[in-house]
DNA sequence: ATAGGGTTAG
């Protein structure tokens, strides 16, 4: 690439807008000092988008602003934009994240350059990942400033409160806005899914006058967070249907579904989708490839793919581990947790319930146990319920009972019908009827209605072969008119003929076989 | 010359 140093700002912007790499960058840049262009803030500001946007490269474009005297509003919001947008795309987004917040504190403290309304979205943004109490401060900080009169702080805001569940500061918000547009539609949508309230989500995304690939993207995002797997799927195909094209975040969510309803098929096809048109080379297609076929038993292609991530994020790992977990495979999924830590990958909560779920699956108890006491103390991470979960389940089924009540009475947070059910559980294998009586107890304490705990119950005592005990609690259930039961439910797919059945039910026409078949396996299991 | 919404792992 040759520059003759005559070349207009006009041709040097367009130059640079058809370069892709950092030899591009550094051969430009070079030529901005050779011919005087450099000392423009305006050259500063194209070089550092660059940068920042086409080659994700922040240390390059902090350089690049740092090397700056006195920069404008304009260099303010371009490296705001760096941190903000990198945030999302790596795991030290609240490093980032506090990167943007610093420089815009510096325009406060300096006066200069003073804010403006397209700083305070930024520097907004950037609040949301460190926390609720920012947000607030920077919004009344826009608002003594007189900048809350435009639309894109509000929606700002409004984003900002709809991540912290605020809903219905989020919807005042929303209502006051002077306009609605497809974005603030989809920042109040995806905040109802994410508080849980996914029904108010769907419908208003019904409602939305506009939509684009993002707003449906928060809808079947927001479905799939919530469970709503095949509404997830059913909306992709609508999104299809009316010509848009899926992209690597739609994608993502909708390789989740397929792998929590087992979808292998679907999942392929997607798979193919993602392949034909190129937005699979990402490696957030990719952990959904890797999670999809491992949900879907599919090790070996989770391992192929896993294979091929040439940029293994801990999702990337966790993926793998979780799924190997799943499916009992608890030394594969203890080598691969090995070798991450050669690797050099931090381990987070998530790997950690993975790998204890690996040793629970396997019965490793002196294993789980270590790898609890190295999470605490080498890798400083505070236990979740769902680690506690895996601990007393491990404790209880090795019959250590004493062990399991010592973890659930030190525990630092409250105990859950998890907890109380694997203990329960443990009970029933071990004929642990005292201790079985206090679990049930402590279960109907967090849920009253819950007839499933006492039908556990009556399974515990039949077992037991206390059958009196059992007659007693079948009438009171009948007496007390305890909610309905939900029987759990599971289908299966063969030959695009989809075998539904319900926890003892016997309608399927080869429920016999099916039942005989049961047993059998069940019998090979007991070793 | 610049701004706001959409991921995945339990």
């Amino acid at each position: 690439m040759s520059c003759s140093p005559q070349l207009s700002h006009r041709d040097f912007v367009a130059v640079l807008s058809r370069c892709s790499t950092r030899a591009h960058l550094e051969q430009l840049h070079a030529h901005a000092f050779v011919s005087g262009r450099a000392a423009a803030q305006t050259t500063t500001f194209h070089l550092l988008r660059f940068a920042a946007l086409r080659l994700s490269c922040l240390p390059y474009a902090r350089r690049l602003f740092d090397a700056t005297p006195n920069p404008n509003v304009f260099l303010y919001s371009a490296m705001l934009s760096a941190y903000v947008s990198s945030a999302a795309a790596t795991p030290s987004a609240h490093a980032h994240a506090h990167g943007a917040l610093e420089l815009f504190l510096r325009m406060l403290r300096r006066g200069r350059p003073a804010p403006n309304q397209f700083v305070y979205p930024l520097a907004l943004r950037a609040a949301c990942a460190v926390g609720v109490r920012l947000v607030r401060s920077i919004h009344s900080h826009a608002r003594k400033s007189g900048f809350c009169e435009y639309d894109v702080i509000r929606t700002a805001l409004l984003d900002g409160c709809s991540r912290y569940g605020m809903m219905a500061d989020a919807r005042k918000l929303f209502d006051d806005l002077t306009e609605r547009n497809v974005v603030s539609w989809t920042a109040l949508v995806s905040g109802y899914a994410r508080a849980g309230k996914v029904g108010d989500a769907i419908v208003l995304f019904e409602r939305m006058p506009e939509r684009d690939v993002a707003a449906w993207n928060a809808i079947i995002a927001g479905c799939t967070q919530n469970g709503l797997f095949v509404e997830a799927v059913g909306i992709l195909g609508r999104m299809v249907d009316k010509g848009f094209r899926p992209n690597a975040t739609t994608v993502s969510c909708v390789l989740s579904a397929c792998g929590h309803l087992g979808m292998l098929k679907i999942g392929k096809l997607i798979h193919c989708y993602a392949w034909r048109t190129c937005v699979g080379f990402g490696s957030s297609v990719l952990n959904g490839l890797i999670d999809m076929y491992g949900k879907c038993g599919n090790l070996k292609g989770a391992r192929w793919i896993f294979d091929e991530v040439s940029d293994r994020s801990l999702t990337t790992w966790n993926s793998l581990i979780n799924c190997l977990a799943l499916h009992g495979r608890s030394e594969c999924a203890i080598a691969v947790f090995n070798e991450m830590r050669d690797e050099g990958v931090e381990p987070d909560v998530v790997t950690f319930v993975g790998l204890l779920n690996a040793c629970t699956h396997g019965g490793f108890v002196d294993e789980g146990l270590r790898y609890f006491e190295l999470m605490q103390h080498e890798h400083r991470i505070e236990p979740e319920i769902e680690h506690y979960g895996c601990i007393v389940d491990l404790l209880g089924r090795a019959g250590r009972f004493e062990d399991a009540l010592n973890v659930i009475s030190n525990m630092r947070i409250k105990s859950d019908e998890v907890i109380w059910g694997s203990l329960l559980n443990a009970c029933r294998i071990h004929r642990q009827l005292e201790l079985a009586d206090l679990a049930i107890r402590k279960l109907l304490e967090l849920d009253p209605n819950n007839a499933n705990y006492v039908a556990m119950l009556a399974n515990v005592y039949s077992e037991g072969g206390l059958w009196e005990e059992v007659r007693k609690i079948r009438k009171s259930v009948k007496e007390e008119n305890i909610g309905k039961k939900l029987p759990g439910c599971s289908w299966i797919e063969i030959d695009r003929k989809t075998h539904r059945f319900y926890s003892g039910d016997d309608a399927h026409p080869e429920s016999e076989d099916i039942y005989d078949t049961l047993d059998d396996l069940a019998a090979s299991m007991e070793l």
